[in-house]
DNA sequence: ACCTGAACACCGTTCAAGT
DNA sequence: ACCTGAACACCGTTCAAGT
């Protein structure tokens, strides 16, 4: 293969973003390396740093594109249900069914460390702070007597305490114990905690 | 330097543990590798690989001795603070304190990924085993009346819960909330809903 | 018997050189 | 202008060869 311009950057950081989501659903994140997204898209490794600034900021990519696939998801099945407590739950049955289905991709999300000390870009951090917002939204709907900063740690508090379920279910920390099961728990006494409190 | 009979196995094993301990506090998992812990101890990275059957391996012996390190940690937390829902509280701040005071160890936990498929060794799942051993203790001592399964259940949703907080918190996800707020919030809720139930 | 050190097949990243 | 491909400084892992 020699000199060519049969694509545009765009195109190339297109076709290397679907390739690396590809890679991860297959193969998970340590399997992702510049050389293979280079293969899969049939071109060599430096053209990879001419259309992203290193293997970083394109994972970040891959993770964005996945927080707004698990947005809309979550979305859905909010929606799905019925008002009240039930949606809640059916929030976080959401989560746990997202993160099996798509485990890999999901686990990327939390597998990627930036170098240290380096903070997420504002746009990523808008993409984590958008799941916690729509918590809040279904949370909001519960009980109408409680002020702002509550129901942003109620929101956060509670639908960490779901990830905490599904990070250990899916990285088999869980032991027999279902945990399916552990987030209806975790919701239900929440819940009732948060109206008798 | 060339052959020496300096150190029997079992203090080789010893000493590159440690310098790996070492290099996970000081520098992150990441930044653990056979040479540099080679270079540590003194011995070339072919002798690692008659002590330990692999990277793996020796990081797994590694985040051994930090669950023990945790798990220490937390009973002296719980005793510390009088029998109840507030010893449950203890025990869970303890964790998120541990989390940050030994924070690159604590990450090493769950940044580490053995290779697909392959499930922990027996004696490494006893050990997370342990832990939630440890919260079941404490949680029995709440309410007499529930059965095994049921505090089974309790003790894991409960500790899924602070586990995910303390992880979001440790990788920066939280944004601007304070985490501790969030672990009360979970511990007392849930309770208050356990008791309500 | 114990340990070395060089080799193999990989990495991420850069950049002079080709077209 | 666009892209290559070779180079650099690393990886984990193995194993013939040295002492």
């Amino acid at each position: 293969m020699a000199r060519r311009s049969d694509h545009s950057r765009e195109e190339i950081r297109g076709m290397a973003l679907a390739a690396a989501e590809t890679i991860v659903a297959n193969a998970g994140l340590p399997a992702l390396t510049a050389r293979r997204i280079a293969q899969a898209i049939g071109y060599t490794v430096g053209t990879l740093y001419l259309v992203f600034e290193n293997l970083d900021d394109l994972i970040l990519q891959v993770n964005g594109r996945t927080l707004d696939d698990l947005h809309a998801a979550l979305s859905q099945a909010a929606e799905a249900a019925p008002a009240g407590p039930a949606r809640v739950e059916a929030l976080a049955r959401g989560y746990l069914e997202y993160a099996r289905a798509q485990h890999r991709r999901w686990n990327a999300l939390f597998l990627h460390q930036l170098p240290a000390g380096q903070p997420f870009p504002d746009w990523y951090g808008a993409k984590i702070a958008a799941m916690f917002t729509l918590v809040e939204a279904v949370l909001s709907s519960l009980s109408t007597k409680r002020d702002a900063r509550d129901l942003t740690i109620a929101a956060r508090a509670l639908w960490s305490g779901v990830h905490g379920i599904c990070i250990l279910d899916s990285t088999r920390r869980l032991g027999p114990v279902a945990a399916q099961d552990l987030v209806d728990s975790l919701v239900r006494n929440y819940l009732r905690g948060l109206e008798a409190g």
